[in-house]
DNA sequence: TTAGGGTTAG
């Protein structure tokens, strides 16, 4: 009862494990340390203790007093029994300021009820009241409520007030309305600071960014000063933004324009924030050490940045040195630090943090545990998750979408749609976030048919399909094989960012669609998206796997010339791709010797790769040299020198491979192939026999090679990886995954449908050649999505034409 | 001024 936590001080109050205990209510005196706050209403600059309207009470107190209200039917004077509060109310103000307590307390739904009693009572509603109503819709998403609200202001003649029009604003960007928010701003008369931030931060709220500098820039011309707490404001803007640029222009400004000494910590700090999340530590660095006086909010930024550059050692240093400065970390800074680890997948320092919390009195808010199984999802340990999910007694939406997501990053299909099926159980109502998660799993697992359950529920529940839940549609249609209804769920979008048109590239792209690729790409430039560097991979993607050189060459050069993209070596990766492909070998190793970054074994691996489809073996070995000296225990280039030189008749070569392979033992990422059927994701690994009908699919599974060997089919033995006899090699071969994933495909589903299936690797020669037979003898579509791109069997042939 | 879950590539 009364409890209240407050932030805990490890080492000034070690005896505190227990949560503090502030006095009864009817006590006269409030602790100083508890987290009341004086708060302001819109027209009162200064703290005025002793009124009502600059205090706010708890829930439980709010409650109290209402009741209180109730028992003297807003008639007598109010007196609340708090020493601070010996006051008398007004009808009107005493609704107020229960409207007002109940929003500070997160109870918008009960403070819009106190507003429709007010009116019915026809108690004055002032224009105190109705910045705190619009708030109240707002925080509600009740748009019709707050467009009746907007028509009392008008009626009432507010409609010129500055403060209800900021809250008008506030509420339609809230709600989604950007027209309408954007209407109020633009009949103001009269705007404030506030107006302008209020609508520069519902466009970036709603990733309406354009517009959002656009009026950045009008301000500036219109020479309308922000206040210097939009200031800060707009720097933490560009921070959440990532726009350095803009950020450091703000620097400059606020640097000229401020002066406000009791701002210069939060100033700083919003600054330090902006850099760390813009990626310059350094100078972030340079900022916080120059602050005479860090509160825990620097503290608190400058350490999560370290932690996001993955300066761990030096996060864990500053996290001592401020405890030695008796600056002690609040839910915030707990909150911030945890959500670093996961982003870097920090798993030590995440647990360190867990326990951190654990033995320093925090409770274990709904959000300190969302953060921590994001963490531990991130970190790939769904166990560690799954454990603190189970043991949080009320769960939210957000806890749900939190493990939902874990499962999904795992790939643990079955386990994130049976947490989901069990949150549709309880009661809590899935949101855009929820679906993302299971879409894009969708899309990484290739389930088509759960992908579109989802996307029927999402429709059924009217669920808004906002950009990001758009941008994973349409990746996942892609990615599963049906092209045409992402490009329609594309096409039908009417607020596109430059992430969608990766997806929309990138599929295109799997799917061999290069010219269509390049068309869409010009489409985005006359769009005035700005691409990014994934969308280079994409484009640069979308013309090796079609063929295309010199648009590829083409692409590559704009990247930097036309947009300032230096390319990374991811880039450069698919250039040598692209170049080798097409047996320009010697162009592709060229381009590697003059690559200003070092390159990696994505490059030097394209190199091998096109050696191999192109037979040259001296440069082969050149590139095996750089990939065994960059990747010692991977296994994988030996076998592909191997099969290089057998093609080219080299014997000793291939013998002296074989034994340097021997002696290493082999070591390469698995093959995992896996298929959907019936919304349920059937896993296989290479003769693999866990699956429950293991014994049908190894009957169909001799079947189909009796089948292939009558239709002429000979193993292709030199993709085995082991030093192991003929008959071995050619059994090693039937049982690869994808074999196995087919034969179950073809006992589950009707005769006629297609088959679909996802490797995590490039499908191999042997299953190639028996995939493009299989077609044909079972009279299937057989799509297999591999790490690089499409497969479309029919009739005996693949969309590939064997170029892959 | 720090603030729980989501999209493109790899």
């Amino acid at each position: 009862m009364d409890q209240i936590m407050v932030t805990a001080k490890p080492h000034l109050l070690s005896s505190t494990l227990l949560p503090l205990t502030i006095q009864k209510l009817q006590q006269p005196i409030l602790p100083s340390k508890c987290k009341f706050k004086f708060n302001q209403t819109p027209h009162s600059n200064s703290d005025q203790p002793g009124t009502a309207s600059s205090f706010t009470p708890n829930l439980e107190q709010t409650q109290q007093i209402h009741a209180h209200m109730i028992k003297t039917q807003f008639d007598h004077t109010l007196q609340i029994p708090l020493k601070p509060l010996q006051t008398h109310l007004s009808r009107g103000a005493q609704y107020n300021f229960l409207i007002t307590s109940y929003i500070k307390n997160n109870r918008p739904k009960i403070a819009l009820q106190l507003y429709t009693q007010m009116r019915r009572m026809d108690t004055q509603v002032d224009n105190f009241t109705i910045p705190t109503v619009l708030k109240a819709c707002g925080q509600s998403c009740l748009e019709f409520l707050g467009r009746e609200t907007h028509g009392f202001a008008l009626k009432s003649g507010w409609d010129s007030d500055v403060f209800v029009c900021n809250a008008l604003i506030q509420m339609y960007s809230e709600c989604g309305s950007l027209v309408l928010a954007r209407l109020v701003f633009d009949q103001m008369t009269e705007r404030d600071g506030v107006s302008w931030s209020t609508m520069i931060n519902s466009y970036v709220r709603n990733r309406v960014l354009g517009e959002a500098l656009e009026l950045i820039r009008d301000m500036y011309c219109m020479q309308v000063k922000p206040s210097e707490v939009a200031m800060i404001s707009m720097v933490s803007l560009f921070a959440d933004i990532t726009d350095m640029k803009m950020g450091k222009a703000m620097h400059a400004y606020v640097a000229r324009n401020s002066s406000n000494e009791k701002l210069v910590v939060p100033t700083t700090t919003a600054l330090v924030d902006m850099y760390v999340k813009c990626g310059n530590l350094a100078y972030a660095r340079r900022l916080f050490d120059g602050l005479a006086q860090k509160s825990i909010v620097s503290w608190t930024a400058m350490i999560a940045g370290c932690i996001r550059c993955n300066e761990l050692e030096e996060g864990a240093k500053l996290f001592n040195r401020m405890l030695e400065e008796r600056k002690f970390p609040n839910e915030i800074t707990m909150l911030s630090l945890v959500i670093e680890s996961g982003s870097v997948g920090a798993l030590e320092l995440g647990k360190w943090l867990h326990a951190y919390i654990l033995r320093n009195g925090f409770s274990m808010s709904l959000a300190l545990a969302t953060a921590l199984v994001d963490m531990y999802g991130k970190c790939g340990e769904t166990e560690y998750a799954r454990a603190l999910f189970d043991s949080m007694e009320n769960k939210d939406v957000m806890i749900w979408s939190a493990m939902i997501s874990a499962y999904a990053r795992a790939h643990r299909t079955n386990q994130a749609s049976l947490l989901f099926a069990r949150m549709r159980d309880s009661g809590i109502r899935p949101n855009q976030v929820t679906m993302v998660s299971l879409i894009s799993l969708c899309a990484e697992v290739g389930a088509l048919d759960l992908g579109k359950w989802v996307h029927s529920y999402i429709n059924q529940q009217r669920i808004e399909v906002d950009v990001i839940l758009r941008t994973a549609l349409v990746d996942m249609y892609a990615k599963c094989g049906e092209i045409d209804v992402g490009l329609r769920l594309f096409h039908k979008a009417t607020n596109r960012d430059s992430r969608m048109w990766n997806a929309m590239i990138t599929g295109l792209a799997m799917h061999g669609c290069g010219k269509e690729a390049l068309e869409l790409f010009e489409e985005m430039e006359r769009q005035g998206v700005k691409p990014n560097d994934v969308t280079f991979i994409g484009l640069l993607h979308a013309c090796s796997h079609a063929g295309l050189v010199a648009d590829g060459k083409r692409v590559f050069k704009k990247m930097l010339h036309d947009f300032g993209l230096a390319p990374k070596v991811e880039h450069y990766g698919c250039m040598v791709d692209l170049l080798g492909r097409a047996g320009k070998l010697d162009e592709a190793h060229e381009l590697i010797k003059s690559m200003p970054l070092e390159p990696n074994t994505i490059v030097w691996g394209s190199l091998l790769a096109a050696c191999k489809i192109h037979k040259s073996p001296d440069l082969a070995e050149v590139a095996a040299r750089q990939l065994l000296e960059l990747e010692p225990q991977n296994c994988g280039y030996n076998v592909l020198m191997s099969n290089i030189y057998a093609a080219s008749n080299r014997w000793i070569d291939v013998a002296g491979v074989r034994k340097a392979l021997k002696d290493k033992g082999t070591k390469k990422e698995p093959g995992l192939s896996s298929i959907e059927v019936n919304g349920a994701v059937h896993d296989f690994m290479m003769g693999d026999k866990t699956h429950p009908r293991t014994r049908k699919i190894y009957e169909m599974l001799a079947e189909m090679i009796k089948k292939l060997k009558e239709a002429g089919y000979t193993p292709n033995t030199s993709v085995v990886l082991q030093n192991i006899d003929e008959e071995e090699k050619e059994t090693a071969l039937n049982y690869h995954s994808e074999k196995l994933a087919m034969a179950c495909g073809l006992i589950s589903t009707a005769a006629g449908t297609p088959i679909r299936i996802v490797k995590n690797l490039r499908v191999c020669d042997d299953c190639h050649t028996a995939t493009k037979l299989l077609s044909k003898i079972y009279g299937r579509v057989i799509i297999v999505r591999d790490r690089n791109r499409f497969h479309h069997f029919r009739e005996g042939s693949c969309s590939c034409g064997d170029y892959w």
